[in-house]
DNA sequence: AACGAAATGTAATAACATGACAAGTAAGGC
DNA sequence: GCCTTACTTGTCATGTTATTACATTTCGTT
């Protein structure tokens, strides 16, 4: 096993660098989608990148709250809705939670990894299952206009 | 296409034999395996069987108030829980809503195909999605335990 | 009948999420 | 420049989903 083919979350790296980049990256990608990537907005998207964990609304609340934005739930899940809808960020069902997007170079929606224990999150390609999902979908007659993956990782 | 091999839940069947078997089912496996099913979790079991549809646990506790049963939400929790843990119903972490398993007869843990207009929900094969995530995860060093796959269906 | 384990009843509260409306801010047309 | 319009944010209120804690009852066993 290669410590650097785990999925980010799990893997060791440069956390500043991970950070810098993936803001980098979301301000170009705004920029260039015409997209307001407001303080708040990247306030959260901050406090994504901080932990590879997923944070629960309002926990992130209340560190937006620290930083003198405003505190009610809104701010919070408009911010979040945001990030989600242009796939800087990304919503864990099965912790009713989000996770700053770990890769942010190309539209993606990857299987994600759960440690049950800590919540740490991490991204893992997930087309092999995606396309298994779709086909057997196509064979039963639907289509899939969105496909939810995720594994829960016993403790270590 | 043939509506024979649609999921149960989209596909047309008799309902009244559906429900009686799948409780014959649940009576059968719980007197195997020395399970005790009780008046509530039987009835929560005839709730979530009416409709194929995914239902909330507060909408399970009203119909529950109406059959005289106890109104408070750990009565629905956990029977439901204890559906859920005995693979006698599923939850369906998109909807944070639960289903009654629609297929009894083996162990298994399906892909969710769930309407977005209605919360209709079938069940289908996912062993290939499934096989094809344990060996994503296989290759980045991780054992799964526990897999949520659920696709979103467009409006058809 | 007495015991321990499992299940249920009930109250309180925690955690997650949205609706509605007012106020502020940015971008494009004139 | 300033007006309009669309978008974003602030705030209050409320709705929805889920759990904790503890008392009571029921069930199976001895």
């Amino acid at each position: 096993m290669n410590a650097a083919s785990y999925p980010l979350g799990f893997a060791q790296h440069d956390h500043t660098t991970c950070m810098s980049d993936a803001l980098a990256a979301a301000d170009a990608r705004c920029a260039q989608d015409g997209l307001r990537f407001t303080p708040v907005r990247r306030k959260v998207l901050e406090i994504l990148l901080q932990d590879h964990r997923a944070l629960g609304a309002y926990t992130i609340l209340d560190k937006l709250r620290e930083d003198g934005f405003g505190s009610q739930p809104p701010i919070a899940y408009r911010a979040l809705d945001f990030l989600v809808e242009n796939g800087l960020a990304h919503k864990i069902e099965r912790l009713n939670a989000f996770i700053a997007c770990a890769n942010t170079t190309h539209s993606h929606t990857p299987a994600f990894m759960i440690c049950r224990l800590c919540n740490t999150v991490g991204e893992a390609l997930s087309s092999s299952a995606r396309t298994a999902l779709h086909e057997v979908a196509r064979a039963t007659g639907f289509q899939i206009e969105r496909t939810i993956i995720e594994a829960e990782l016993p403790p270590q």
